[in-house]
DNA sequence: CGGGGCGGCGCG
DNA sequence: AAAGCGCGCCGCCCCG
């Protein structure tokens, strides 16, 4: 994935304007040189097979895609001082990093113009950008992999949080292709036809009025929940919340148009058309990630709501015409990830060539599908009650070694401990209150409130570690295979005809993301190339966490119909 | 009037 | 009304 002789370039502020040379790893500079912000661009693009050593993608590189230009790597101080200051395979070689507390602010608010950096007179909060502190911080991070008990593992960690935050700033300036004229025909359809401002959607409202009809109470309040609640019981539904789950348990005719306008509001305030005006000009839905912004190495997102998009509005995502989307999830991640993370031979043989939950009914360890997966769910989450958590002991049987796994990362989560993912991203330590509450349970004299409590926040925090793990190691292959999409895909061709495009998207590109599922948006002529890429990127995704150990990760994977018809 | 907490629900 | 992890965002409601 790296060619060799590619060198470590530096860039940062000096004075009022900006610096950049080439670094080695003890942060020495040479062939230092000032460049203006308008040349910036043509400065990156002139060596487009440099790393690139920079304070924080979001600070940088937007500006870059502005210009066309893309960078091929880079390593994201930001991001990677987080990894390494808390991660357990360093130790005590991470006391510096610690010390260097300016690197652990927070990313900078995007402002969604892309030239926050540029203009700015280096005072503004947040990581340093000065060209002498990003070399110092890149010397602490190397001398800190240096003294690391596994830096092959780390590196590769650090290379693949850096890539992910190149993908999603590029993700971003691309954007996913959406069809306007889609999404309205589904709010249409759910709705009715988009009202004046400040009006209700005609089907809105009708459910609304078959609710309060329902009540026999023409005034009944809909939008809030304390209200609601008490017309509920007035109407002799005698639930303890609005919830679908407990509306759903009882038989009375307010229950069906109630959830009906529950979820019909849902889609409007969520999804509606104010969203649609306000995330998807131009029909393009640009969502701001914010890579490694969930602990355990998942990405967050900010504004728009990209995480959660409602599954009912995946067809407004449309290729453009000439172009094709592929859509590509991992099927039972997870599962698949714990397995390989425990070496347990039997799950992955489950797992192997099929749904993992099927694998697990055909070898009668469970009997449907459906318990498969409330158990394995179970066993992940630390389910302990309910149908989840009755199934979980099946589960230790079968599969003692994944199970004991998590089991394993459960105490030490409990008992206070730092636990870690495969490549060595590790669980943040017990806070400072946590401690105390534990501390003060075991105190001569502590009644067996205050000790029940402790046991409730320790098992707590044990799923949280039992989670940890897993989410975390999960993350890691899902940024590793995006990583090799993006190398892979880059290597194709540009576009010969109907390029949408501004940047890097005048090609197949990746256009969105999301835990365990890719959507690359790709002309026509390179659609076997991108579904080569995205499967071939997978098996080395597999091969990259676990080596030889024999799991496979199944894509679903579906090629779009042709756009340019409904 | 803005901020924060809460209930609720969308996603993995 | 969750049981059982991780998120973001909405409207309501209360508080200062």
């Amino acid at each position: 994935m790296t060619s060799p002789r590619a060198r470590w370039r530096a860039v940062g502020r000096a004075g009022g304007g900006i610096r950049l040379g080439e670094i080695d790893a003890a942060g020495r500079l040479r062939d230092e040189r000032d460049a203006r912000a308008a040349d910036l661009a043509a400065e990156v693009a002139a060596d487009p097979e440099a790393r690139w050593v920079w304070s924080d993608t979001g600070s940088w590189y937007p500006q870059l895609l502005a210009a066309g230009v893309r960078v091929a790597r880079c390593h994201d101080l930001r991001l990677c001082h987080a990894i390494l200051r808390s991660s357990v395979l360093v130790g005590d070689d991470a006391s510096t990093l610690r010390e260097a507390t300016a690197w652990d602010e927070p990313p900078p608010e995007p402002d969604g113009r892309g030239q926050a950096l540029f203009d700015l007179d280096g005072s503004a909060a947040g990581v340093p950008h000065d060209l002498r502190e990003v070399a110092a911080e890149f010397a602490r991070q190397n001398a800190a992999l240096e003294g690391a008990s596994e830096p092959a593992r780390l590196r590769l960690l650090l290379a693949a949080e850096s890539a992910g935050a190149l993908v999603a700033a590029e993700m971003h300036a691309a954007g996913v292709p959406w069809s306007r004229g889609v999404h309205d025909g589904i709010l249409t359809q759910a709705l009715g036809p988009r009202p004046r401002t400040g009006e209700l959607p005609a089907r809105l409202a009708a459910l609304a009025e078959e609710v309060r009809a329902a009540l026999g109470d023409a005034g009944a309040s809909l939008d809030s929940q304390p209200r609601l609640l008490r017309s509920l019981h007035r109407a002799g539904v005698f639930v303890d919340s609005t919830s679908r789950w407990e509306l759903a348990r009882h038989e009375h005719p307010v229950v069906a148009p109630l959830l009906a306008y529950k979820k019909a509001m849902r889609l409007l305030t969520a999804n509606g058309w104010a969203w649609m005006d306000e995330w998807i000009p131009r029909d393009r839905f640009r969502p701001v990630y914010v890579p490694g912004g969930v602990v355990t190495g998942r990405w967050a997102s900010s504004g728009g709501g990209a995480l959660q998009l409602p599954r009912l509005l995946r067809p407004a995502v449309r290729a453009d015409p000439g172009w094709r989307l592929v859509v590509a999830d991992v099927a039972q991640l997870e599962p698949r990830i714990l397995a390989a993370m425990a070496g347990d031979l039997a799950l992955a043989d489950a797992a192997r060539g099929t749904d993992l939950y099927a694998g697990i009914v055909s070898r009668g360890i469970l009997p449907t599908r459906q318990d498969a997966k409330m158990a394995l769910l179970g066993a992940m989450y630390g389910a302990t009650t309910g149908d989840s958590g009755r199934l979980v002991p099946v589960l230790r049987r079968a599969y003692p070694r994944a199970m004991g796994l998590v089991d394993a990362a459960a105490r030490t989560g409990e008992s206070g401990g730092v636990v870690r993912t495969v490549l060595g991203r590790s669980s943040p330590r017990p806070s400072e209150a946590w401690r105390d509450v534990q501390s003060g349970a075991s105190d001569e004299g502590a009644d067996e409130r205050t000790a029940a409590a402790a046991r409730s926040f320790a098992r707590e925090r044990g799923r949280f570690t039992r989670n940890f793990i897993v989410q975390g190691t999960a993350a890691e292959w899902a940024l590793a295979w995006l990583a090799d999409v993006r190398t892979r895909l880059a290597a194709l061709p540009s576009a010969t005809s109907g390029s949408p495009a501004d940047g890097v998207a005048d090609r197949a590109h990746l256009a969105f993301f999301l835990h365990d599922e890719i959507i690359v948006h790709t002309p026509e002529e390179q659609v076997d190339a991108a579904v080569a890429a995205v499967r071939d990127a997978a098996a080395t995704a597999g091969r990259l966490l676990f080596g030889g150990f024999p799991i496979d990760f199944r894509l679903d994977l579906r090629v779009s119909e042709s756009a340019d018809k409904d």
